[in-house]
DNA sequence: TACGTCTGGTTGTGCTCACAACCAGACCGC
DNA sequence: GCGGTCTGGTTGTGAGCACAACCAGACGTA
């Protein structure tokens, strides 16, 4: 045995791997959710999602990858297939020839208009309602995001 | 817009948002603590804290990639890591001739014992004590769980 | 014993991602 | 304007994973 503070106990060690189970299940759910329904990928779908929300539905590739927690390069890989699909189109940057926008075509805001309902559902009945509500979980995370600074 | 029960609101997105990046972080923040202080990938951490669990230290393949949440292909790539890395040795199940049995080392259960505390540092610094505690978050995995079920 | 089926594990293949190298354009000092 | 440096994005490469195909051994039935 080994100073106790240096270790967990069976319920910690319980809990923390139901945490990493948990969203992993959660998250393959989701996935597979959108992906029976609009033939759609989770990740493709939070791409959509962050288009659509910015203003003219088209965003910076850098500003795009920080807000999806991914590399540049990976997110050059994702909107190459999107744009493959149709659901994406690459625009040059008038201010910045460096740059590249990603823009979100009718036929991407057309399957996320019909991709939204699926997946909103699954959040709703998976984790909100499961919880009855978010005012807990959101005390949690600022915690644990607040651990997590540098 | 589309009646409220179909969508998120601002506050529930942020909040599902939130918790997508948290756990992308903790497990980033995780895997990087166990890479520069042991050369160790956290999910190699994992099957090694998998088999210096069971009696004897070692398991049967698909029992291991069960509680790993990993396919039996994926489990036999990274057992092949772990053999080279001297970590695991891979030993006939006498029992049944199709089987194989993934046992610890010495050398994996050094560097297991080396690298725990590292480990459960970090599960205590970034969430356990940031949340005071497991309570709530047990009772609200319990809730997801429930939910997830099929 | 012999044959069909099932099961555990590995191998072939393709996808997604990160890291590093790279290129073109922007920015800065002079 | 002109070099040196910085930055945005893409490409080369390798790691990790899942799915499907496969093989050897186990199991059931006759």
């Amino acid at each position: 045995m080994v100073e106790p503070a240096l270790w967990l106990n069976y319920e910690e060690q319980k809990t923390w791997r139901r945490l990493l189970a948990v969203e992993c299940r959660l998250r393959d759910r989701l996935d597979q959710d959108l992906r029976s329904a609009h033939g759609m990928t989770l990740n493709d779908y939070g791409v959509l999602v962050h288009l659509s929300e910015a203003v003219g539905g088209y965003l910076r590739m850098s500003e795009l990858a920080d807000r999806l927690l991914l590399s540049r390069s990976g997110l050059t890989r994702r909107i190459d297939g999107l744009v493959r699909d149709g659901l994406v189109i690459r625009r040059a940057c008038p201010a910045d020839g460096r740059g590249s926008f990603a823009e979100l075509t009718k036929a991407g805001m057309d399957l996320l208009q019909e991709a939204a309902p699926t997946h909103v559902a699954g959040v709703r009945r998976y984790l909100i309602d499961a919880l009855g509500g978010l005012g807990g979980l959101n005390e949690g995370l600022s915690r644990v995001e607040t651990a997590l600074e540098p």
